[in-house]
DNA sequence: ATGAATATGAGAATCAGTATCAATATGGGA
DNA sequence: TCCCATATTGATACTGATTCTCATATTCAT
């Protein structure tokens, strides 16, 4: 049984608001950290529902929401209308370069990016609270 | 009668697709360029509604999609769900500062952020073909 | 003016995500 | 251990944004 920590954190998460532990919520834990990449939940249904067969789109949906409640993992929303989550526990800060033909996926980051956009928006007035970067081109591949 | 250039601009695009003119689309376009800020296609529909009462929601959509087709503007695509577009001709690249409190937005530029993300990007193998950069914050106002 | 092609408006359909609700499971106390 | 208030679940209905369909109307080259 792996990911000690994590379930640790979702164990604490869940007692502090007054919520439940179920056979669910764990095995949905545990698969979805088996997963390293950026998953939709309809990636994630099918792989839970193998292991899990009477399990109910809504459940994949409320327990992803809590995910991101107790900071496993994030939202990531590009342009195609499909809500990604991705882990956030044990990994850094970072944006993403995407292929606009294989839909390949790098997650990139650079402090000097950072810096300069915590510059802009002090220039404007605002205190910065987060930010979406994405980058679209061509990877290497598939230039050829 | 104004915006000579993007009438032309469209009326070449409508040309070389063989697609029609029609009354619709030229008030649609003209009601757009004058709206001065990034529009969802519900507020654009409202306002066309008061000119063309007969309009429906599907001919603002088609619309607004011939409009980014022929370059004269683009999707803006937010947290919310709600495309927006904003005009492109005449207009400067820019990227979004929001306030997550009123809503505000600020369009901002840094070269310097624009050219790291070029070698960001270069640096992964990626030719770069467009980005997203939305930051979010509090902006003077809301952090009274 | 005519006809082939495109555009329109109304409403149905789609799609991701959310809400509802009856049935089930959990877990802190007696 | 059993009880029971409370939370969770799965099924399904519902949203809200956007797209599709289709019959009718409009455009435009001839």
């Amino acid at each position: 049984m792996a990911y000690e920590e994590e379930r640790k954190i979702f164990s604490e998460y869940v007692k502090s608001n007054n919520l439940k532990h179920s056979e669910q919520r764990e095995k949905i834990l545990e698969i979805f950290l088996g997963i390293e990449k950026h998953v939709t939940v309809e990636e994630l249904y099918k792989v839970v529902k193998d292991k899990l067969p009477g399990v109910g789109y809504a459940t994949i949906y409320r327990t992803v929401k809590l995910f991101c409640g107790s900071g496993l993992c994030c939202e990531l929303i590009l342009e195609d209308g499909m809500t990604r989550y991705e882990h956030l526990h044990g990994h850094e800060h970072h944006d993403h370069l995407i292929c606009e033909k294989c839909g390949r996926f790098v997650e990139v980051v650079d402090n000097g990016i950072e810096k300069l956009q915590e510059k802009l928006a002090r220039a404007n007035g605002f205190v910065l609270k987060k930010h979406r970067l994405q980058l679209y081109g061509l990877c290497e591949k598939c230039r050829k």
